[in-house]
DNA sequence: ACTTTATATATTATCGATAATGTATAAACA
DNA sequence: TGTTTATACATTATCGATAATATATAAAGT
């Protein structure tokens, strides 16, 4: 079935933008975004800008003051280890919750994802291996069947990809060593052993959170 | 020091009075929500409504379709399990670093908050029990130093509210008891035993969710 | 009868302008 | 000089009105 078309408000359109400029950088910690500037800049009104502002103060990417102004939040080694510490709390529900789903037909899903991965650690294509990343790890939040969980999960995805952007100089020396933390996962969920996966996930975050925390250039 | 005057804007004001209405069931799930009535009603413009209902929709109380209108969501023993399963979680990992900073001026505070459950169960006063009983987690969230887990507690913790007031007439045979089951995890918390701690916690989980699940009025 | 197309209507999304609030600077006062 | 009060300015918060989008109903065509 082919994608329906996604009416794309102007709102969502300012959202993305503005993400996307976090994300790489254009737009740095402490950056004050004046919302008549960027309605001037998009060439749209101040109402949109407002709220995708909005939506980015919920996504934790910039901080509002009332009546004073919006800034873009600072992203310190502080928050990533959150990311991470958080990541390991939660994401064994998933784990758990997608192994008692999972069906043959999921496991190749996930295997394709898998590979998708090995081929851009080959490729050293960076932002090709974070979009599957991302995607393998949102296919067993979405096998867990829990809502809460997965609202959670978008806020915690969009979080990743800043700290992938932030941390690419490090990621670059490893990107077939990261592809290839996926392999026991899967193996794991081909055994429907959560315990095992559960491992092989933290032994994943674990690699990564290492490497960030000795590096001197991310404070 | 006196708690500094919160600005406190139209669209907090609307939000407030919406999530209130929704929590004590005068908004029913599947109610439309227009945007310009609730401006009529509430005597404002729809700028601050729609900026209340944008926060709603984060926090889960409303669905929004895109062009077509904002839903009061449903909450139904799915949900509620989501909560619970979520906590369960999630809080051992704020237990865990409330324990590595918490102080005897902490243990203080946490023990009069019990107090104040304590109290608030002899007298068969659900609100207050309620109250106090969020208060008693929040301030655990708060020791535990980790912003991102504050802001996911501060949904879980609206969406906690909701399911007390969906679930009041079950409490309320067990006010003493629910007030009660903080009690290992103050005196955990007095020994800085976390394993111990955590289990305590889970009880109390396991204790409500039993009572929750078994419950034929709540679907 | 059953699609398709037109029309009317309801509602959200967006606009441009104004009001409320906060910040910085200058004037008045002790 | 240091502190308070007044003034000007910048920015957000809110307003009232219009444009864009969706839904329901009626008309036309097959």
């Amino acid at each position: 079935m082919p994608k329906l078309v996604k009416s794309y408000t102007l709102s969502d359109q300012v959202c993305d933008l503005l993400k996307d400029s976090i994300i790489r950088g254009d737009l740095k910690p402490g950056d004050r975004l004046l919302e008549l500037d960027i309605a001037k800049n998009y060439n749209v009104s101040q109402a949109p800008v407002r709220e995708a502002l909005s939506r980015l103060k919920n996504e934790g990417f910039v901080i509002h003051y009332p009546h004073k102004g919006t800034f873009v939040s600072n992203f310190s080694k502080k928050n990533i280890e959150e990311v991470y510490s958080f990541r390991e709390a939660v994401e064994p529900l998933a784990i758990k919750r997608a192994i008692s789903n999972i069906t043959d037909d999921d496991l190749e899903k996930l295997k394709s994802i898998y590979e998708d991965m090995l081929q851009a650690g080959k490729e050293n294509d960076l932002e090709m291996l974070n979009k599957h990343d991302i995607a393998f790890h949102t296919y067993i939040y979405k096998l867990a069947d829990h809502e809460f969980m997965f609202n959670v999960w978008e806020n915690l995805s969009s979080a990743s990809n800043r700290i992938w952007y932030l941390t690419n100089q490090i990621y670059f020396k490893n990107l077939n060593e990261v592809a290839k933390l996926h392999e026991p996962i899967l193996n794991a969920l081909y055994k429907r052993d959560a315990e095992e996966c559960i491992a092989a996930f933290k032994a994943h975050m674990k690699f990564v959170w290492d490497k960030i925390r000795d590096e001197e250039k991310i404070k």
